[in-house]
DNA sequence: ACCAGGTTCCATGCGATGCAAGATACCTGG
DNA sequence: CCAGGTATCTTGCATCGCATGGAACCTGGT
C-alpha cells in the first residue's frame, strides 16, 4: 500500500481511519508517554491504521490544543530531542468515551455488512 | 442524543460515522432498492450511526455521481414520488471491497484499545 | 572544518466528509 | 384554499487525513 496508492481499498481505508486515528494515538499513550515518530511506528505496525507524518503532527497538535495531551522535551541518546506526548485528564477521560463508544459503532457495522440471509431460500 | 449535541460522544460518534456511512448504505441496497427516508429510519434504527437528511442526501448524490448507484422514481401509495437508489456492478464491487478492508480495521482499533497489560501488574 | 545522511519535529494547502439549516414539491384532509 | 406530513435536494461550514515541503539536531567520514 504505497502512500501515492488511489485504489478503492485505499480510499475505503483513508477514509475509515477519520476519527478513529485521534482515539488510537491516545489509547497509545495510555501506559506512558511517547513521541511522534514512535507513535508513527505503532501505528505501522498495526497495518491497517498506518499513517504517514503529515497526519500524525497536526493531530498531535490538535491533542495539544484541546488540552487532551501534554508535552515536555526529553534527549534523545542518538538524534534530536524528542517531545514527548502524555495523556492529560481529559485525554484520559477523552479515550474513556470513545471505549465506551467503540463497541456499539463496530457492531452496528458488521450488523449491516452481514446482511441476515433474508429468509426466503433463494438459492437454485 | 440530539442532533444539536456536542457532547463528547457525540463528537466521537459523528467522526467515527466518516467514510463508513458510504458503505453501510450500500450495504442497505444489497437486498432490494431503497429510498432516502428508508434509509435515514434504517440508519436511526441502528442507533449508533443515525444521521440526518443533510448527511443522506449528499451522499446519495455523489454515490450517483460515482456510477454506485442508480435511480428510478416510482409512485407511492400515500405521498410525494420516491427516487430509489439500486445498487450498480461498481456499487457491489465497492461494497465487497469494503467488507474485506472492515475487518482488519476493527481488529486493528479493537487491540489498541485493548490495551495488552503491560507486564507489570499495574493494578489496586 | 566540512558535508552527507539519518532522525525528529512542524506548517501549508487540498480533497473528502458529516452536519445544520433552509428550500422545494407532492399528497391528503379539513 | 390552506395546514400538515412525506420526500427530495442545496448551500455553507467545520473537521479530518494526506502529500508536500521545510527546519533543526546529531553522528560519522574525509
Amino acid at each position: 500500500m504505497e502512500p501515492g496508492d488511489s485504489t478503492k481499498q485505499a480510499r475505503a481505508a483513508a477514509q475509515l481511519r477519520k476519527g478513529v486515528l485521534e482515539y488510537c494515538v491516545l489509547a497509545l499513550m495510555r501506559d506512558r508517554p511517547r513521541y511522534g515518530v514512535e507513535l508513527l511506528q505503532a501505528l505501522e505496525d498495526s497495518g491497517a491504521l498506518a499513517t504517514s507524518q503529515g497526519t500524525v503532527y497536526p493531530l498531535l497538535s490538535r491533542l495539544r490544543r484541546d488540552d487532551l495531551v501534554t508535552t515536555t522535551w526529553q534527549e534523545s541518546a542518538s538524534g534530536p530531542p524528542r517531545r514527548y506526548y502524555a495523556l492529560t485528564d481529559s485525554g484520559r477521560a477523552a479515550l474513556d468515551e470513545f471505549t465506551r463508544v467503540w463497541p456499539g459503532f463496530r457492531d452496528a457495522v458488521d450488523t449491516f455488512l452481514s446482511t441476515p440471509p433474508p429468509s426466503t431460500g433463494d438459492h437454485a
